[in-house]
DNA sequence: AAGACGCT
DNA sequence: AGCGTCTT
């Protein structure tokens, strides 16, 4: 028989484990996460493989011969965490209490040492698999060597990686990738690659000419920039080539045979892992294989509803228990559930399954008090309000539970959750489907593969639903969940299917005069430069403005020359053309997202744009836009803010209804931070800006100057955004000094706020994250990381969060009671969109002033501060009018 | 992926 | 500070 060895790459291992599970520690606070990870693998390996020989290889600190021939090789690397070092140390102790072989040798890596012993393996015929989370280890395989290869989110599930799966998905040999690297590099190596070929190219060079000492035999096959880049690049090219080939003759002092496995979890190895307090892992150890196979979702009984019979079946199940979990899928025009209901589980195979379910679901005696509890149950709702089904009651939310627990991740689809919070590995729709062209329709998929790929994650749905409100409330949000997060869903699902309707020939009128605006400027444009070029590409407007006209280079991005705003306002004095091609930028960014932009998401039947409206994605607590973003549509320029007029009400005896917070942001610091001052202005009605300049300039409100109040306003936004005095005088074109000095004024004349500022940051750095007024929590890790630009940016966020987060959570608060009096009082007005700050809704116009003071009401009302709220709202025919 | 730019 | 979109 043929001989099996197992070679794991121990760094590589190690760090996927890392960062793909979740915060362990022992009792005594020692971290365990990444060694737990390991120990799986190595379960893994004992009970599933049981290879002949096997072996853990490490990488050493000493410098290779990569680093000794090329200094910058790896270099910029940030240093080890320490909590993970500390794991390596362990890992070690227990390999060694395991009697598995640990391989190093100074001077090359784990690599080398893998690909020589699997060479040799291969010389003895033996077949190789080699587990790693590292790419790189690609170029290994061939017909008897394999990649076990694992990533940061699938835990200890390994994709098995060939020479098949590495034609299908390079499509290239694994010796090729070595060229491939030598010419699109690898940063995380340092590996330079050649400048301005990216992993596309590479490959479309490699596949033709399959090395790159063919590539550069036929170099004139080439043009253009194309070419020129790769005669650039020749030295980096090899270098590069040299770095990332794997060397499979290093000097490895253990041969094959002296890995020879027979087991590994020893009585020492045991007693270590009790120490480690790994209960579960010893429990498989001991024996026992039922824990292998608890929780394999796809041997889980459930039942298919098909028909009458087996609907009622599930309907008389949740009339019973009155609770049940729902994962919806939707794919295309395929429709289809699992549902978990009294500890059964059920699938509904197709949309008419489920629109019977929801039908009946309505009808039975108890449906007011099922409870529901879903993965993205906006989503939910949007099936529920299609079949026009009941309200339901919705208990709790995973995808919402999981942005609640760390608003920062981001991803929460329930494969993310239970690899966090499960610590499990479960296939996500991406890997189950395909993604774009390979993309499988569900339709086509087979029910028998289906069924039990969403009821697996159905139940893992429950099992996060057992789990994450309790860490909810640990955290202290179940009222924000409750209260907040939970009604608000249903609304944005209205929104969402509401939409906002637009004056379409409106729109396409003013898209032609951009766009014969455009073509004009284009020309005007190319008879400046004494040249044609893509005026879009930021790359040929810096050949022509520097090099080719030669103005002065006032800033360079790591790309080239920077052609932003605030240079090309400095150059304008310089030459004509720069006003013509900020007036082409700015028309251009107009015509390509607002109008011809716009005009390919309208719906050719109702006239209308529907956007997405996303809870789970800024990282504050506030809501985001998409397809199209209504939250940006253009107001500062008079130009830009003609687009406001093609956004009109949905009828025409309606009329649209705008209120928004004034000044939220600064009464919510007024109020985080006490301080008497500001609080005095927002009682008496100041304006906000003129105050804080009479403030700093020490002089009356009524002698404040226009540029005064510009500098003050600036301050205000800067402090809301944790702006330091460096950025500040940037922006007002000041010293940094004099920055500083306007900051110390503010302080001073502020004593409150200044204290508050400093207490927030102290906070974060000792609890790790900041809160908001109703709880809302967000983690700030890098408050504590060595380099000083990302502690700086966390104490931004760390000052910054609580205020818009906290103004987040009070006009979320007013949508749900704003909503709610619309529908008390009968009236046919719908809340269609928010902007932050600002609510709009779409009433008829005899409900005009009804809704006009609903808004009020309810919005200045949704949060009790130490100042007034206050709220401007207007009516009119269209957005512009409005606002 | 990066740069630029629209909004609060 | 926080987003999303377009372009190359």
């Amino acid at each position: 028989m043929r001989k099996k060895s197992i070679l794991i790459d121990g760094n590589s291992l190690l760090y996927r484990m890392f960062y793909g599970i979740r915060e362990m520690t022992t009792a005594k606070g020692v971290p365990t996460n990444a060694i737990y990870g390991f120990v799986g693998v190595l379960v893994k390996i004992e009970q599933e493989y049981r290879p002949d020989y096997f072996g853990v290889a490490f990488d050493l600190k000493a410098p290779t011969f990569r680093h000794k021939k090329y200094a910058d090789y790896k270099a910029g690397r940030d240093k080890m965490p320490e909590d993970l070092g500390s794991q390596f140390v362990l890992l070690k102790e227990l390999l060694r209490k395991m009697e598995v072989p640990i391989l190093e040798l100074s001077g090359y890596e784990a690599d080398d040492i893998i690909g020589t012993l699997a060479k040799e393996g291969e010389r003895q015929e033996a077949d190789t698999f080699i587990i790693t989370g590292d790419k790189d280890s690609f170029q290994l395989v061939d017909d008897r060597i394999s990649i076990l290869y694992t990533t940061t989110r699938s835990g200890n599930q390994f994709t098995t990686v060939d020479a098949d799966y590495i034609m299908e998905r390079y499509g290239v040999t694994p010796l090729e990738l070595i060229d491939v690297k030598a010419l699109m590099g690898d940063p995380s190596d340092n590996i330079p690659g050649v400048a301005g070929i990216g992993e596309k190219t590479a490959i479309k060079l490699i596949k033709a000419y399959h090395t790159i000492d063919g590539l550069y035999d036929h170099i004139d096959d080439l043009k253009g920039k194309q070419k020129e880049k790769l005669l650039n690049g020749r030295d980096s090219a090899y270098e590069s080539r040299f770095l990332g080939e794997i060397c499979v003759m290093a000097p490895v002092e253990k041969h094959i045979e002296d890995l020879a496995f027979d087991g590994m979890f020893t009585d020492s190895a045991k007693e270590m892992l009790a120490e480690l307090e790994f209960k579960s892992i010893l429990k498989k150890v001991d024996g026992s294989d039922a824990v292998l196979t608890d929780h394999q979702g796809d041997m889980l009984p459930f039942t298919r509803v098909e028909d009458q019979r087996s609907l009622m079946g599930l309907l008389g199940q949740i009339n019973q228990f009155s609770r049940v979990f729902i994962y919806a899928l939707e794919e295309g025009d395929a429709l289809w559930m699992a549902l978990r209901a009294g500890s059964q589980y059920y699938f509904l195979p197709d949309a008419a399954m489920v629109e019977a379910f929801i039908g009946g679901l309505a009808d039975i005696p108890v449906a007011d008090d099922v409870e529901i509890i879903g993965q993205d149950l906006k989503q939910l709702t949007h099936i529920f309000n299609r079949f026009g089904g009941c309200i339901p009651n919705y208990t709790f939310d995973t995808m919402i539970g999981g942005y609640l627990l760390n608003p920062s991740d981001s991803r929460y689809h329930l494969s993310a959750l239970a690899a966090k919070y499960l610590d499990e590995a479960l296939p996500d729709d991406e890997e189950f489907f395909g993604k774009g062209k390979t993309k499988k329709a569900a339709e086509d998929m087979e029910v028998g593969v289906l069924a039990p790929y969403t009821i697996r994650l159905c139940d893992a749905l429950y099992r996060l639903w057992k789990l994450l409100p309790e860490k909810i409330e640990e955290d202290g949000m179940t009222c924000l969940m409750d209260t907040i997060e939970l009604p608000l869903l249903a609304i944005m699902a209205s929104m969402e299917e509401l939409g906002f309707t637009i004056d379409v020939g409106a729109l396409e009128a003013l898209s032609h005069s951009f766009e014969k605006r455009l073509l004009e400027l284009t020309q005007e444009i190319y008879d400046l430069a004494g040249e044609t070029f893509n005026i879009n590409s930021t790359k040929q407007l810096g050949v022509v403005l520097f090099d080719n006209l030669k103005l002065p280079v006032i800033k360079k991005t790591k790309t080239g020359y920077s052609t932003s705003v605030e240079v090309l306002e400095e150059l304008k004095l310089f030459h004509p053309i720069i006003e013509k091609i900020l007036e082409y930028r700015s028309l251009s960014k107009l015509d390509g997202t607002y109008g011809k932009g716009l005009i390919k998401l309208i719906d050719p039947e109702t006239h209308r744009v529907y956007s997405t409206f996303n809870q789970t994605v800024a990282a504050t607590g506030r809501l985001s836009s998409s397809d199209p973003n209504l939250q940006n549509i253009p107001v500062k320029t008079e130009l830009g803010r003609e687009i406001r007029r093609v956004f009109i009400p949905s009828a025409p005896d309606r009329i649209l209804v705008d209120a928004d917070y004034s000044q939220i942001e600064l009464r919510v610091l007024a109020h985080l931070s006490g301080d008497e001052n500001l609080i005095d202005a927002f009682k008496k009605e100041q304006d906000i800006h003129t105050r804080t300049a009479s403030e700093i300039f020490g002089v009356p409100m009524d002698g404040v100057t226009r540029e005064q109040r510009g500098h003050a306003k600036a301050i205000n936004f800067g402090l809301i955004y944790g702006k330091q005095a460096f950025s500040l005088g940037k922006e007002l074109g000041i010293s940094r000094k004099e920055a500083q000095d306007y900051i110390d004024t503010y302080f001073a004349r502020y004593p409150k706020v200044a204290a508050y500022m400093e207490n927030v940051v102290t906070e974060a750095k000792e609890k790790g994250y900041v809160t908001t007024l109703w709880g809302r929590r967000r983690y700030l890790p890098e408050i504590h990381s060595r380099n000083r630009m990302l502690v700086q940016s966390g104490e931004r966020m760390a000052l910054n969060t609580p205020i818009q987060g906290t103004a987040a959570d009070i006009i979320k608060k007013a949508m749900i009671t704003v909503s709610a009096r619309l529908a008390q009082e009968g009236l046919k007005a719908k809340l269609i969109l928010q902007v932050h700050d600002e609510l709009i809704v779409d009433a008829l116009e005899s409900e005009q002033e009804q809704v006009l003071s609903i808004l009020i009401q309810e919005m200045e009302r949704a949060a009790v501060l130490s100042v007034p709220l206050t709220v401007d709202a207007h009516c009119g025919h269209s957005w512009y009018e409005v606002k």
